[in-house]
Parts: structure tokens; sequence; C-alpha cells
DNA sequence: TAATTTAGCACAAACGTTTGATATTTAATA
DNA sequence: TATTAAATATCAAACGTTTGTGCTAAATTA
């Protein structure tokens, strides 16, 4: 039996009112005596009436629904992120529309235009690696459309923003190698082009001089994140002529293919390398020679505070122009890895 | 500047036009004449006309939105299948709606009501573990709604679904073992609550079977997937009086348990166990000692095919009844690991 | 009792779009 | 030239809800 989804209309005239009454009665109006409200009340739970939401968001032209566009979703950091939002999202019963740009500037566009006309209430976005104009956004902003952006940040002015401080953790993490004895660090760091690496190497050489070390530029490699490109950048680290008895990498990942690249060599274990890296990812729990140390991002408190922020936007109707904007950081963290 | 939307009814005043005549315009319709087409669309276009979609979501009762309800959003196999419908959603033009169920039923019924009220065209589920009524299902079918299962499929009947046997995948793990020499294999499987975990174990059972091999119920071992689990159930076979050459494990975080804690044993390597698992997720990539195989259950695979079915569900529209449910099952297959 | 407030409800417009039915203009035919 | 057909455009209803305003009757006040 197929069942099309009853309106107010036909409470309306079964319990022969108005429209409109049965409408306010629903939501509790003042004018309306409680006998009638409870009649309706009573008479839409036996109708199994369910409000028409596409109806609402129309008339409204509010739709309770943010729009979240990330690089990918399949990346630990990002489903990590997406998770906490959509947690909190499911809370403050607000809708989430989800995309992932795949770190396309044109996708991210298309993206945000769909999201426009989807009639999003507010937007979340980390934004595409090779995304250079920003203008998509701006557009949103002529349309009042709040956005927060998070984790990956556009370098433009007068935004809403959250974002993690990699260079607390980096020091933290130099320091914690040197407090362990260690005098030659190195750095296996990402492609210099992403914002990323150099944050990384910011914190790196800052340690080092807070340390009053000095500071040895052909101790930091670049790599391009995969296997192989790690496994050349651990050798140029090894042949060095201050050979480092310590690495920071780029990330977990990093992390795991140098030390697996290492214990392939056969070396010593006495004469092993310490490694601290970035992330803090589950993959740390997997591994038997895991990294002492990893930098916590926290991709689920900055979701979160993204989010966070972005509720509060739509809910303080204020012009966002004169109430300034939030920025956001969140400090990264040492973590030392649990021994067990 | 703010800037509120524009609509037909503007672009019919500045060119003198009926409402309906911009609207069939800027369609392409037949009865409108090329000369005025190419104005309406031209003038459309200077006043940067974004159609408002809210509205026509309305006015058609289809929002071209598909609602995907997963477990977890962070567990790197739903993370991997929702990328994946969320590129086919894109392609198509479809929009994502995204919500997880934390493997709470309350929660999932709750998002099937908010998402039937978000009128979305058709859903996408992952049912959550702890589901025992599936009504809220059934609800969906009243109202026309579409429902393609994947992965976790309720034990209902008259549906749509997409899964991943994993028999054919559990034999050719077996086989693989045996075909390397092994005659002891223990099994490392999850709880028995699992459908997953019959799943494995008869396939496990079958493989013997096949190849004549007397089956030993003790070197089948439950865990409950964690760390110290894992450990617990790796002893207990150990100890086993035929102690095993090979184990399968329910996944490969298992796997990866299993082998930091024998390595942590030190035992020889000669004498190594010798892992497979199933998953074939990217942790493997990582560890210094990965299992030689794992059994790929292909994620964005089963999220492909499932959005592919819903999106014919929904321009087919013959009714479901008459046309039959789809059934489609995607083989797993054991990967062995790469070596390097 | 008359005037005024208040309670309780109905009317109708509005949100922006689509679309079936209808009207007008133009071209084609007899 | 009158008649019909085809091309083009308009009218108006509909989708389901919310909400400002108007209306009626009862309750209060003077």
């Amino acid at each position: 039996m197929i069942k099309k989804p009853i309106t107010i209309k036909e409470i309306a005239k079964k319990l022969d009112l108005s429209i409109s009454t049965v409408s306010r009665a629903l939501h509790g109006h003042p004018s309306i005596s409680l006998s009638t409200q409870q009649k309706v009340k009573q008479m839409a739970k036996e109708m199994e009436y369910e409000p028409n939401q596409t109806a609402i968001f129309f008339q409204k032209g509010k739709t309770f629904t943010i729009g979240v566009i990330l690089p990918e979703l399949a990346e630990a950091f990002f489903s990590s992120a997406i998770s906490a939002i959509e947690d909190i999202a499911y809370k403050k019963n607000y809708t989430v529309l989800l995309a992932q740009s795949h770190d396309d500037e044109e996708r991210e566009k298309q993206l945000v235009e769909k999201m426009k006309n989807h009639r999003i209430d507010g937007l979340l976005v980390s934004v595409a690696k090779t995304t250079s104009n920003f203008d998509h956004f701006e557009l949103l902003r002529k349309h009042q459309i709040p956005v927060v952006f998070f984790d990956r940040i556009p370098p433009i002015k007068n935004i809403h923003y959250v974002a993690c401080n990699i260079e607390t953790g980096s020091i933290e993490a130099v320091n914690y190698l040197l407090k362990r004895g260690h005098r030659s660090i190195g750095l296996i760091n990402g492609p210099n082009t992403l914002v990323a690496s150099g944050q990384r190497k910011e914190g790196y050489i800052k340690a080092l001089y807070k340390n009053r070390l000095k500071f040895d530029p052909t101790l930091i490699v670049d790599c391009d994140l995969t296997e192989s490109g790690t496994k050349a950048a651990l050798e140029t680290l090894l042949n060095h002529k201050r050979k480092p008895t310590a690495i920071v990498t780029f990330n977990d990942y990093v992390s795991a293919f140098a030390i697996k690249s290492l214990r392939r060599l056969n070396l010593n274990l006495d004469q092993e390398i310490e490694f601290v890296s970035y992330a803090n990812s589950s993959i740390i729990g997997f591994m038997e020679h895991p990294p002492v140390a990893s930098v916590e991002q926290f991709p689920a408190i900055q979701g979160q505070k993204a989010i966070d922020t972005l509720l509060d936007l739509l809910n303080s109707d204020v012009n966002e122009e004169t109430q300034g904007y939030y920025k956001t950081i969140i400090e990264s963290q040492l973590i030392e890895t649990h021994k067990d």
C-alpha cells in the first residue's frame, strides 16, 4: 500500500479548522486555545503527519543544512573531522551536505556553486591544495552564507577559520629529542609547495635556535611522501657526515616507511635512530617499531570547533562585518607513543 | 554590498515577458522562439541568476539528494565507500546527505526519519550492528523512497542490496596457506555475534573440507578485536597442541596486533608464523612484517555499485514491486602482499 | 448598557518555480 | 480574402508551509 505524505491541509479539513490554525497549533502558538492544540496534535499523530521539510525550507529560506567540502574523504584526518562534524550537526538538528574536492580547484568551485544553490545555511571548508583563486568563497559572502575554513586555510583576509598551530608541536618534538640526548636531528619534510612543510621546517629551526644549537640546512631533506621518496630521503640522511641519530618526519606514514626501510637494512638495534612524526594517526598503534612520539593535530577537535563557530554565526543575526572574524588556533601537541 | 538572490520574476519584468516564458526559455522549451531563448539566457547570465533549488525541490517533490547512513565515518572501510559514493553522486549531479549511526539502532531510526522529512530521493545504508528492528526502513517503502543496503545487510526479504561474498576470499585464503605448506592453520575470529565472523568461519571450514583435511574447532579462537584480546587469542593458539604455523585473522588490525605481539616474544624468525587477514587496508603498506595476504572487500566498488543501483531505481519509474529486487554480490579476493 | 479589550480563530498573501490550458500572433492554405 | 494551422507567448493553479492582518464573539471595564 502506497502512502502519500499527508499535509496540514488535510488535518485542517478533518478537524474543520483553517490551515493556519493547524500550523499554529502544531507550533504551540499562544493565540490558539490549549484544547484545539491538543486536538490538532492528537490528530496529527494519528494521521502520522510529517512536515514537508522542502516546503518549510522553501518558505523560510533556511534549510538547517550545512555544507562540508573536504579534499579527500578517505584520508584519516578528514574522516575523523567529518565524523566529529556530523556528530555535532546531529545534536543541533542540522544536516550535513558532504562533498570532496579531490584537491581540484575547479571541482571545489563547482561544489561551492552547487551548495549555494542548495541554499545551505553555512559552509565548512578545508580548501584544495591547488586552489589559488578564492572568488568562489567571496561569492558566498555576497549571498550572506557564512563560511568557516578549517585546517587548510586560504591566504586571504577577513575570514573565519580554525587552524592548527604546527609550530608548537614542532618545537616540542625537537625539544623532546634533544632531551633524549640527540644532537644531530634530521628532518624528512614534505614538498615545499605545501604550507604544512613550511610550518614544520619553521618549528624545527626555531627549536634549534632556542636551544642555541646551530642549524644545518642539509639535515633537512624534502620528499614526495611516497615510500620510495622516503627511502631516498632516508639514505641521504644516513650518508650525511653528521649522521642524525633522530629524525623528524612529515607524518606518520613517512615514519613508517623510513622505519621499515631502515630495518630492511638490518642495522643494529642499539644504534637505532629515533623518530618523531606528525598526525598521531592510528597506524602508530599497529606498528612494531613506532616513532617515539607524534604531533597530534586534533582533527576531531578542529572539525568540532569549526562547526561550533559556524552555528554561532548562524544563530547570531548580527552582520558579520560588524562583529569581526573568528580565528581559532588549536595548539598541536606532542604525544609520546604509548608503550605496552 | 549584500546581494539577494534574483528570481525569474525579475528577469521577466526586465524583458517584459511572463514568468512562465522565462522559465520555459531557460529550459529550452520548444514553444519558445529561439530568439527569446537567447535573450532570456543572456539576461539571466548578466543578472547572475541562480535558480532557487529549494523552490524547485519543493515544487518538483524531488531533491536530487540521496541520503547515506553509515556506522562510522572514521573507519577506513566506510570512508573509502563514502568517497566513492560521493564521486558518482557528483558526476550524476546528485547531492549527498551524510550521517553516521555509530552503530546505534535508535540513532539510525531517527536519521531515517530526518532524511525522509528532508525528502531525499533515495537512501544508501550500511546498517548498525545493534539494529534488530527494521520497521524504519519499511516506512520508507511506503513513502516510495528506494533504499539500497550495502555491506551490512539486514536479514529481511525484498530489499535491494550490494554485499561482499566473504566466503570466496576465505576459501582462497586457506587454500593459499595450504599451498604454502601449512597444515595447521589457526583462525583468530571476531565476536560470533557478528555476521562477518560467521562468514569467515564458514569459508575457513569449507576450504578445509574441500581439501579433505579434518577441521579442528579448537583452532578457532574468538576475540573482541582489541589489542589485548588479540594477544590473548594468539597465546591460546601458541599453546595449542597442534601449534598453527599459519593464522587467519578477522582483519588487518588483528594481524598487526598479533604480529606485533609475536615479535615482542622474540621468536625465531625461521619458525615464524604466516598470517592472512581481511580488508587489505592501507596499514599493510606501513607494516614492517605484514601478513602474506589479505582478503580485499572492495569498499569503493561496493559503494559505487550501491549508488549505481540506487540511481537506476530512481530513474526507472517502474514500481519496484513489479520489477524485483537488485541483489549484487561482489566477490572478495585474496590479495598477496606486495613485496618490495 | 455601551464601550473596550481580549481570546480564538480564519483569510489570504507570500516564498520561486513548473506546467497544463488558453490566448494571441504569424504563416500557410484554399 | 477568408479559413485553418502552426508558432509563440501568457494565465493561473499548484506544491505545503508560515505569518501579518482582519474578523467574530466572549469577557472585561466603565
